[in-house]
DNA sequence: CAAAGATGTTACAGGATTACGACAAACTTG
DNA sequence: CAAGTTTGTCGTAATCCTGTAACATCTTTG
């Protein structure tokens, strides 16, 4: 299973290094930042699956940058948890009501901070915590790497896999080629994005068993959806 | 858009009824019990969209509760705010571990939970947190590129969806042809303003569904309008 | 009521988008 | 290294969508 991949914003040196390692030694693939912009940026080239945020940053200010990640299609969805020195209910109620899924006041322990990741995670990105994705009749075990639909194995290419799991985390979205290159392929993928109608075909072609219906909806100019018929 | 089921358990009666009365007063549809056993029968009888769970209740542990919610298929994947009053980090680890989705420590501001509750609703049912237009019997989902009417799916094609999705974020106002253009087609499209009429035909043949009445106004030598009927 | 103006309706051809089958190169695996 | 898989790209077929024109119907106006 691949490693989470995190973002954390945090401009207090010592704060962020001890986070880093810890997050690290629990598997996790951790990127820092210092800076809201940069935070950005790094969001945009390489779209982490959750972000954890200092209210207090340099540059840009944490409930921008929050506001910001929201704004942009390819951010929209990833998970933030906000850190704040705050004791204020407002500030606690205007992250969430920004976008924020969850916050912790500092001091914090980082084992509480971990299992809040891991909490978030688990809720948003099933996959990642290994739990099993179910979507109408389809099965997909992430740790066994296997798919099934009505108790039967389904033989999957590598690709097929991925791309499927892509849409089982968020059934019934639509995607459009450009997301499903940066989110099954990875961003910055130098792939013609016709080549996604090859994979969806032959997704399809692997998730038939007998004359069962078609789950993957082509949505005319706009790209594919997975249904949980 | 339906109102969110929520499942109230709390024993201590004066908490219990200002948290009935604030989330009702919201818009929320809420079910109090004060026993965690009880809390389960409600729960499997008809599976609520959340549950805020105190941890201190009688009968059945609030945390045992979780644990039960959790292991039922039906109810596995309810989110579960916890409420405690103890400070203990444990505690709060363990909640989370044991598959609450978030937590808040007494004492806490109703308003605090109703963003809380807000928020974590967002995440998971994004349906029920307001991500979803509707106009009078129409709705449409922006995430997964669906209209329905009367809870029936419609089948409409990419233009008039983009056409209706502009009328739904203006109910009732009018716009005239050269808008729509700009609005739905873009900004300096060479397109004759009569086909415009076309495509109001079109979407409202598309939903249409029995002898509905039809929602789209003709307001004449100035455009067209979509009407909450 | 007749004429002018505006909207409703239908048909159609060209255009755009997607599905499919085949293939060569890259990659795995034994 | 050889056999088998997987992958990305093309060309073409099949399908669906779109804009326009032509005509019908309705509304307003003189």
């Amino acid at each position: 299973m691949a490693a989470p991949k995190l973002l954390l914003v945090e401009d207090d040196p010592a704060l962020a290094e001890l986070l880093e390692y810890r997050f690290q030694s629990e598997g996790y693939n951790v990127r820092t930042t210092a800076d809201g912009d940069e935070a950005l940026m790094l969001a945009d080239e390489d779209v982490p699956d959750l972000v954890i945020l200092d209210w207090m940053i340099e540059g840009t200010s944490g409930i921008e940058v929050c506001r910001r990640l929201r704004r942009d299609k390819a951010t929209a969805h990833v998970p933030i948890i906000m850190l704040t020195a705050r004791e204020a209910e407002d500030d606690r109620v205007r992250g969430l009501e920004t976008g924020a899924d969850d916050y912790l006041t500092k001091p914090f322990s980082p084992r509480e901070l971990l299992a809040r990741v891991s909490a978030v995670l688990r809720r948003v990105r099933p996959a990642l915590a290994g739990e099993m994705l179910e979507v109408g009749d389809l099965k997909l075990d992430p740790v066994a790497h296997r798919v099934e639909r009505r108790g039967q194995q389904l033989a999957v290419g590598p690709t097929e896999y991925r791309l499927l799991k892509f849409f089982m985390e968020s059934p019934g979205r639509v995607f459009s080629r450009g997301q499903l290159l940066d989110g099954v392929w990875g961003t910055g993928s130098e792939i013609e994005e016709r080549t996604v109608d090859v994979h969806i075909r032959r997704l399809r072609k692997a998730i038939t068993v007998g004359n069962s219906p078609d789950p993957i909806r082509t949505v005319r100019s706009a790209g594919y959806a997975l249904e949980a018929l």
